[in-house]
DNA sequence: TGTAGACATTTGTTGGAGCAAACATCCGCA
DNA sequence: TGCGGATGTTTGCTCCAACAAATGTCTACA
């Protein structure tokens, strides 16, 4: 009878307390290494494309921040050295933002902090099977929900 | 041999995308009726209160956010008449906030968009049996890391 | 009674993020 | 070659949230 008890709303609401939580873990762990959340995903992208392959727009797309947003992300990256900017050879409007060796080194000294945090507030709390269960369906809503989350790596696939 | 491409790693940012993503969906139907959505969170879980059971500080806890946080939030929402303060009978300096009518309208008015939206984007993308899986794995998971969750309306639960 | 410390909330300051406009460059076409 | 629109990036403005300090109130204890 109460419209605000409807099972979909105490769902999102599930969903949304679980990713909050395990987030907020995440960024004190980031916090102690000098490096906000922003800044972790951003670098992580930059360490995890193969080549020279992203362009400021291309990491704007996958980290599902504005422009002006990666603009100053890169700036701050790049004011503490952890990222450098370089230009494109073939389009000069363009420039590839390059995780530096410091960067590398500032990644390499949260990670182990970090992927401890995630097996012990997420995917060590589920037996293998369930969690591959999990994974699966966030996937499945992935593709739905995100499907430019490629960006750069791939072509875009229109939402159909 | 890359330390980047840690599987924990990959399951943590499809967890981030998929919520994400759908949080976007979510922000977009709330700023239609002129929402954010931390005043949108703050305006349901007062209206899903029972009695007059919510204070600033268990409000808080609830959501996350700071106290100072709340503080301003309960101002936006208070300057639109969509909340008032009440004065706790029994502790001088503590409040309630309470949902108004015009806040309820206005939860009301945004409710069907988001329901819309929480099945497209969510929860209808998965089979029934496979939602029920999904959602046991999250309960899991809330229990663990957001022991607190339930401040102000049941008595806090120690992680067991 | 009176004082110290804890607690609930608010206010001042700082930094971050989005929007829209500006700027530079690229591409297609005559 | 030269023009017009599209695209990549940056900058100005404004709002929002967190942190820390300040205020008022409560509780315990001598």
């Amino acid at each position: 009878m109460d419209p605000f008890d409807d099972p979909r709303l105490t769902a999102m609401g599930l969903f949304a307390e679980v990713y909050t939580g395990i987030a907020d873990k995440n960024r004190r762990a980031f916090a102690e290494a000098g490096l906000s959340d922003v800044d972790f995903e951003t670098l992580i992208r930059l360490a995890r494309s193969p080549g020279e392959g992203l362009r400021m727009s291309d990491l704007a797309a996958q980290t599902n921040l504005s422009t002006s947003g990666i603009t100053r992300a890169i700036d701050r990256l790049e004011r503490e050295g952890l990222v450098t900017r370089e230009a494109c050879a073939t389009d000069r409007r363009a420039f590839y933002p390059r995780i530096t060796e410091a960067g590398r080194a500032r990644l390499m000294q949260v990670l182990p902090r970090h992927l401890e945090d995630i097996e012990h507030w997420f995917t060590g709390l589920l037996p293998p099977a369930e969690l591959d269960h999990f994974l699966s369906s966030l996937r499945l809503i992935r593709d739905v929900v995100r499907p430019c989350a490629t960006a750069g790596a791939e072509e875009i696939e229109p939402v159909t």
